[in-house]
DNA sequence: AGACAGGGGAGTG
DNA sequence: CACTCCCCTGTC
């Protein structure tokens, strides 16, 4: 039934529950993904990763197994903190998501918290997309962008002041568009994201992130400002300007990775526990 | 009760 | 460029 795949260093859960990703659910240590349109099963044991519903070539896709984490931490393993983020999560991967889907979720995400944002996205799909299943479980795959239209059951996604968003998002853009925001240069691809209502830079570079290959953006929200300042700068509140040039020198063309590893590691620090406002 | 939030947008200096 | 207020909803 379920096929097995070697992979070394990985680590299924940390890279689905990181935050990059909210279409997932899982029950006694095996997950249930859903992206482009699929529904798959997956479970690790070591370095084992086992799979049902899906081919090889997709994870292979999806988890970005193609290209060697060994290469990206020699890129962007410049200093003591990101390399003990490194040393400390070593199977973290960036997941390779579909576009249309990421966007929307990064949509929702204003000022919602990770289980929110999941929470949101689910009743999105419950209500709006078609029904699946694999095995007992039932899904609903997401709605695809002429399917997000002003009515009740957007109303029960509660998304309030994003719901126009979420339908704007729909009429203005569809998938081959975004797709196409691949070829351009990352300054360009990100400047066409940001004239849809609704994204700004943090959202528009989560999607070119973690959907369209850009992996040098470095989504910027408050809680990798904070860790910024008080890690590389002594506690100093630096502008935005000033972060993002010091991102791009210091970490490069791979920043994105090195944001998923600082994100996670700040995550669970201490000196995160409580949200910002003063410095 | 009331403040506040992992962000965006419009407006201001 | 930096700062402020509001946006809808849920939570502390």
């Amino acid at each position: 039934m379920s096929s097995r795949l070697r992979i070394h260093p990985f680590s299924l859960k940390e890279s689905l529950e990181c935050g990059q990703f909210f279409r997932f659910t899982e029950v006694d240590g095996t997950y249930i993904v859903q992206s482009s349109g699929r529904i798959f099963s997956l479970w690790q044991k070591g370095d084992d990763l086992f799979y049902e519903g899906v081919d090889e070539s997709f994870l292979v896709h999806f988890f970005r197994l193609d290209e060697s984490l060994a290469d990206v931490f020699k890129e962007i393993d410049r200093d003591p903190i990101v390399h003990e983020a490194i040393r400390q999560y070593r199977g973290l991967r960036l997941i390779r998501q579909d576009p249309w889907e990421c966007l929307v979720s990064y949509l929702c995400s204003s000022a919602k918290s990770i289980p929110h944002i999941r929470c949101m996205v689910e009743i999105l799909c419950k209500t709006s997309g078609r029904k699946v299943s694999l095995g007992n479980y039932i899904g609903y795959e997401f709605p695809e962008p002429a399917c997000i239209v002003p009515s009740h059951h957007l109303d029960a996604v509660g998304a309030g002041f994003r719901a126009p968003y979420l339908v704007q998002a729909g009429q203005c853009i569809d998938r081959d568009q975004l797709t196409a925001l691949k070829s351009l240069p990352y300054q360009e691809a990100k400047r066409e994201l940001m004239k849809l209502a609704g994204v700004g830079k943090k959202v528009a570079d989560c999607t070119l992130l973690y959907s369209l290959d850009f992996l040098e953006a470095f989504p910027m929200d408050t809680w990798i400002k904070k860790g910024l300042w008080h890690s590389y700068f002594k506690g100093r509140r630096m502008g935005e300007k000033e972060l993002e040039e010091f991102v791009s020198d210091h970490f490069g063309p791979l920043a994105g990775y090195a944001q998923l590893y600082l994100f996670h590691t700040w995550r669970h620090h201490p000196m995160m526990a409580r949200p910002p406002r003063q410095g």
